[in-house]
DNA sequence: CGTTCAGTTGACTAAGGTCAATTCCCGTGG
DNA sequence: CCACGGGAATTGACCTTAGTCAACTGAACG
């Protein structure tokens, strides 16, 4: 289980055997039910955390309207990221799409790990330009794409989310409503199987 | 001179005099005449620079279409700050709107810097959250509003940048072509001023 | 079996994209 | 000083597509 997370972070550069006992032995499990919300908007987030179950939704309320920012979905990260740097309170909330079971690491056990192991700060400069550059890549996909490419784009990147997550959640993702969206999909039937 | 730039790294966290010392002994003057470029895509940025004179546009190619990515104006940042973190080529291509004075500092300076000084490592982790945080913004901008209300909002935080930069470019940005732009202008014109 | 809610569909409107033509502005050279 | 050239900006005509509001379908659940 915890291997996993292991594996995840690693993704990002490498981490000696030390530190990672250390981190593992900070490692909190943590059980949320559908619909539960792990982190509320007002809150700071205090950590950061491994879906080793289940899939989660963060959305934030502008301006009265409900706008989904991101899924993480089964085995990946979960957190708010910026409340979790800067440490001030998030105007997101994160809620569960299904139960879930979270490996969790507080902020406070990471500072120490930071100070204490090269390894684990590279990880985490490293996850912090990973964050920074998944949003320039959604700023791109909104510049230069129509909704329908958008949609596509998700379609190719993130097979699994039409499956997961009800339709309007991804509207609101994808910056459109709900009816566009049935009407995208509509129209790319018809070309990919013109009956 | 070189205390406007540190008055602008200090509206992130307070810079102690030793720590400021040093910094100011690395930073070098370059100056660029009008459509020069500062960086260009495939080169890795090296430095952080503070726009003393003159205006500079980012941009990126993505599948063939110019996209304007940023404008940094003077008294502010100049950086192609993702290829300065991760010292990766940079996708983008930084070209000056103006003859333009700039002070830089470079990548090697700043990381000593920041493992001598606890101070400017504070500063450099802020703007990172900075940098971080205006993306996700600008995605909200496109999540949540049309081009028209983009446009407004530009106007709003921005309004020196319509006459500093051709319209065209200004289109680029908000992620609509000139003819839209010139006609939104046209449609607000008639409601700011209805005759 | 009815309630609820996601998803779809229809009718209509408004707004942006595209292509083409035109105007405006500015600098250059005759 | 004026004429010309070129790029920016605007305008027009037309098309496509997303938004809106409302109605309807369908599946899940009690």
């Amino acid at each position: 289980m915890k291997n996993e997370f292991r594996a995840l972070l690693e993704r990002f550069a490498p981490i000696d055997e030390l530190a990672w006992q250390e981190f593992a032995s900070f490692i909190q499990l943590k059980t949320y039910q559908k619909d539960e919300m792990i982190l509320p908007a007002g809150k700071t987030c205090n950590f950061i955390g491994f879906l080793y179950k289940g899939n989660t939704r963060v959305y934030e309320i502008v301006e009265g309207i409900e706008v989904n920012r991101v899924f993480f979905l089964e085995k990946n990260f979960v957190t708010e990221y910026y409340s979790f740097i800067s440490q001030t309170p998030s105007k997101e909330t994160i809620v569960c799409l299904d139960d879930c079971q979270i490996l969790m690491i507080n902020y406070e056990a990471l500072q120490q790990l930071y100070a204490k192991h090269k390894s684990m700060e590279r990880v985490g400069r490293c996850i912090t330009e990973y964050m920074y550059i998944r949003q320039r890549n959604k700023v791109t996909n909104f510049l230069i794409n129509n909704p329908e490419e958008r949609y596509l784009y998700l379609l190719k990147e993130n097979p699994q989310l039409l499956e997961k997550v009800p339709h309007y959640h991804i509207a609101s993702f994808l910056g459109i409503t709900p009816q566009s969206l049935s009407r995208i999909r509509k129209r790319l039937e018809h070309v990919s199987s013109p009956k």
